[in-house]
DNA sequence: ATATGTGCAAAGGTTTTGCAGGGCC
DNA sequence: GGCCCTGCAAAACCTTTGCACATAT
């Protein structure tokens, strides 16, 4: 934790901000929504009030710690930030049958990116790619017309 | 209009539906939120309701014609589908700076659907492709440290 | 003592829903 | 008539904000 812990100079590292940090350790194949955050710190008897929640996930978002992603559900997402350098190499698949959500390492964007900087002199600093479909255990359980 | 038009078999092509239409195919380089078609409808002196704009919108997208995209600016936007073969081949520029949208056509994304079809025996219908960056214009004004 | 952080309640913004009235087949 | 559509107003949701109190330096 102390890699994370040393981004808290100038604000302090309070029990509600550990517990929310604590969470996304715990849980770091989810995409965790301020409400599902402040229920998981109800169910740890820590309870953290909901502005809070929402403050603490602007501010470790502000501190590199969390990225916000938006799924189109309705509500904001969050997850942890990996830090080692593959980081920046790392998208999405949405099942549109059972709502999971992959996490996917591949990376040939590169190329891609180049194509656009130059072509359109559009200076790229980062990028959302989602892919929606079908996962595996869908497509075996999937009626033929669904 | 009447490939657009077939589509309303089970549906009635009211005035507030082909207006709604209508302003799309007028501002096809545009993403039109719930609220700009609202204002838009009254400039046109023809105003709509807005949960009629909010049901319009979610028909349209279920016949196909339009398509919602979120750019997290807290709306959801949407814009016309294209009904031809490169359709699926459109990705958007966002400008960090200015929030202009730009659409890019480019499509190097084949090779990387494969290869993720193959190694997660995931099946994909769509993709969302975002990049986060600077425009031309907003490179040239802007501060070293911007 | 001063600045920062928290929790509550209220407010804000977007989207959905219920319902009465209107139009079309 | 019956079904679909519209507009209004209310409700539902998610998120932000104001403020008083608490905590840390």
């Amino acid at each position: 934790m102390s890699e994370m812990e040393s981004r808290f100079t100038e604000h302090r590292l309070t029990p509600q901000r550990r517990l929310v940090l604590q969470i996304f350790l715990e849980n770091r194949d989810r995409h965790l929504s301020a409400e599902e955050l402040y229920n998981l710190s109800r169910e740890k008897e820590k309870e953290i009030g909901i502005a809070t929640i929402y403050r603490t996930l602007e501010l470790l978002e502000e501190l590199g710690l969390l990225r916000k992603v938006n799924f189109g559900d309705g509500r904001s997402r969050y997850e942890l930030i990996q830090m080692d350098l593959s980081e920046h190499h790392h998208h999405h698949l949405l099942c549109l049958s059972c709502n999971r959500i992959i996490e996917v390492e591949e990376d040939l964007l590169h190329q891609l990116e180049d194509t656009i900087e130059q072509k359109h002199h559009f200076s790229i600093v980062n990028h959302n790619l989602q892919f929606f479909g079908y996962c595996k255990s869908c497509q075996k359980n999937r009626q033929p017309n669904d």
